[in-house]
DNA sequence: GTTAAGATTCCG
DNA sequence: GGAATCTTAACG
């Protein structure tokens, strides 16, 4: 109800997933990152997150859902508090990874967005084939030793545009009760249907 | 040093 | 609706 389509897509199917065509292939660098996160978190949704294992095996996740966290001022977003231990990276040009603890015992896997000291971060809630942010990164692997890793120039994990371009459905954050009416409204959680 | 709360998930 | 589970950050 409260949902919208915001952005329109190609309508992308099932059948059109992962094009053979190998020169839509395309790993994201700076320039994608280093935007105001309420551009890069809706096109974070369809993009492929690749993890490249110990043994050499490469895996691919299909991203469907993200949330943005914006800046200080955004009582939702961990720096909001400001400059801390944890919150550091988000300081950081886009392009970094952001992890966290929360619930004693799931891992939150966020990508840093913006230019430098424009604390902002979109955190993958959603990657096809898992139920939530915090059971996709259990299964693939993600904890606190990828906390500052470059998106851009690890050898172990990226990000790929494949050509898709989904229908992005907008809504609001999940989780964030505490932050306020005025926040907690913000029409900044970016999904895609399955 | 102590303590409250959490960008979750599962069970009842 | 409530518990599990432990790190972070605020406070003393």
């Amino acid at each position: 109800m409260q949902e919208e389509k915001k952005y329109s897509g190609n309508g992308t199917s099932l059948k059109t997933r992962f094009p053979i065509d190998k020169s839509l292939e395309r790993k994201l660098d700076r320039s994608f990152f280093a935007r105001d996160v309420l551009k890069v978190a809706p096109e974070l949704v369809g993009k492929v997150l690749t993890l490249r294992s110990v043994d050499n095996i490469l895996k691919r996740y299909l991203i469907t859902e993200t949330e943005a966290y914006r800046g200080e001022a955004d009582l939702a977003c961990h720096a909001c508090r400001g400059r801390t231990q944890r919150t550091e990276i988000m300081y950081h040009e886009g392009g970094k990874i952001y992890v966290y603890f929360v619930y004693g015992m799931y891992w939150m896997l966020n990508f840093v967005t913006g230019e430098k000291d424009e604390p902002q971060a979109a955190l993958i809630r959603g990657i096809e084939g898992f139920n939530g942010p915090g059971k996709l990164t259990r299964a693939m692997g993600i904890d606190r030793s990828y906390y500052g890793e470059d998106l851009t120039t690890s050898a172990r994990i990226w990000v790929e545009d494949r050509g898709l371009s989904p229908d992005i459905l907008t809504g609001k954050r999940i989780g964030i009760e505490y932050a306020g009416a005025f926040w907690k409204n913000k029409p900044w959680r970016f999904y895609m249907l399955p």
